[in-house]
DNA sequence: TTGACACGCCAAACATTACA
DNA sequence: TGTAATGTTTGGCGTGTCAA
């Protein structure tokens, strides 16, 4: 076990904080201005009021149904003493066997498939859907990003598990943890492929030093006038096919190393070798997670975690973490404009993609007219 | 048919940092 | 200072392949 200083890096939520409504404060609500309701209002107009005060009333519920949990877990808790030195784990309350190990599969797959990483996630567990959520918006404020993030949750999680059960302190816990566990193993493993990933020797890859001074260019690493540096988002070379210095909506997302990072993810390292030689990730001989999660297609949230994974596997960070502690790189940023742009051009072409292989889903970006993404302009 | 082997998943142990 | 949170590493185990 390699004994590294680890510098912990600061949480890239903390930036929202200030953007992050008071969801569970319905005093916070009440500070709110309220839209003014006329008689010759257009019909715009009345939707907006409309939306602001079912929000008021979401709120509400959800302060309500928050102190409810929380009057349930006093009464739950053990009223004995606390003794000294290190308490034993208590186990709170549990799922079946069965439903802990669907639980752990279905985070797992939700962190690869949708989301690396998610913006407070107990939080989300114990938001309750805004049937007026627009997943058009979904980038626009701290609220709809939960929503947004719900909204998946419920797409992946089977009936039996919504409802009172994804309150559940167990369902919540497990889910946070796995999602955790995956993310450590793929960087593990990506990382771990790397060589054959980037065609490069292995000590390319070993150092942090190494990764930093072989391959900071590919991953966007730009410098700018007055001796400051910086990481671009969609200008990075490894993400596109034969990149010629500025971002090509023709070429994105289809750089050589997100395939082989998505191929070593889902069928293995040995399909990261086998897919260079012959063009397709070979069926691994032990059960591979593309089997387990009957992957038939790939989704924005792949696309865009592969695109993540492949940039910091040769990134000088040390460990994958929201922002990298030694390139500043904001991962978890990047990741949801990766994913905000993708959704976009899909919802452009009627919202679904159903195709078979991630090709088939970049052609269709292909086929879409955006131009340079604005942040990015 | 069977045993050896390769491959990949997963959970537990461990390390480190942040925070109360 | 103790604990929670987060991430890494690794050994055990399950599964598929292949040769004898």
């Amino acid at each position: 076990m390699p004994a590294t200083k680890r510098a912990r890096a600061p949480d890239s939520s903390d930036e929202e904080e200030e953007n992050r409504p008071p969801s569970l404060d319905s005093r916070a609500s009440s500070r709110s201005p309220s839209p003014e309701l006329r008689d010759d209002l257009p019909a715009d107009e009345l939707y907006k009021i409309a939306r602001f005060q079912q929000k008021k009333a979401n709120k509400a519920t959800k302060a309500l149904q928050a102190a409810q949990r929380k009057l349930t877990d006093i009464t739950n808790e053990d009223d004995t003493p606390p003794k000294r030195g290190r308490p034993k784990k208590r186990k709170v309350d549990s799922g079946s066997e069965d439903d802990t190990k669907e639980v752990k599969n279905l985070a797992h797959k939700f962190t690869v498939m949708n989301l690396l990483w998610m913006r407070d996630l107990k939080c989300t567990f114990n938001t309750d859907v805004d049937e007026q959520y627009d997943p058009l918006a979904r980038w626009e404020n701290w609220e709809s990003k939960v929503q947004g993030q719900l909204a998946d949750l419920l797409e992946i999680l089977p009936p039996k598990f919504r409802g009172e059960t994804m309150h559940a302190q167990w369902f919540i816990n497990t889910f946070h943890v796995e999602m955790g566990t995956q993310r450590s193993n793929i960087a593990n493993r990506v990382r771990r492929c790397a060589p054959e990933v980037f065609n490069c020797a292995a000590t390319d890859v070993l150092t942090s030093e190494s990764r930093r001074d072989k391959f900071r260019k590919q991953i966007g690493y730009v410098e700018q006038p007055g001796g400051k540096s910086k990481y671009e988002t969609f200008k990075v070379d490894l993400l596109h096919k034969n990149y010629n210095g500025k971002f090509d909506v023709d070429t994105v997302f289809r750089g050589d190393a997100l395939h082989l990072a998505f191929a070593g993810v889902t069928h293995g390292p040995g399909a990261v070798t086998a897919l260079k030689a012959s063009g397709q990730p070979t069926q691994a001989t032990g059960k591979c997670v593309s089997q387990l999660w009957h992957l038939t297609n790939s989704t924005p949230g792949s696309i865009s975690a592969s695109g993540i994974l492949a940039r910091w596997a040769v990134s000088a960070d040390i460990e994958l973490t929201p922002r990298g502690a030694q390139t500043g790189i904001d991962w978890q940023g990047d990741l949801e404009k990766y994913i905000e742009y993708l959704q976009n051009g899909l919802n452009k072409r009627k919202n679904l993609f159903s195709d078979s292989s991630m090709q088939d889903a970049m052609d269709m970006l292909d086929a879409d007219e955006e131009e340079e993404p604005a942040e990015e302009a």
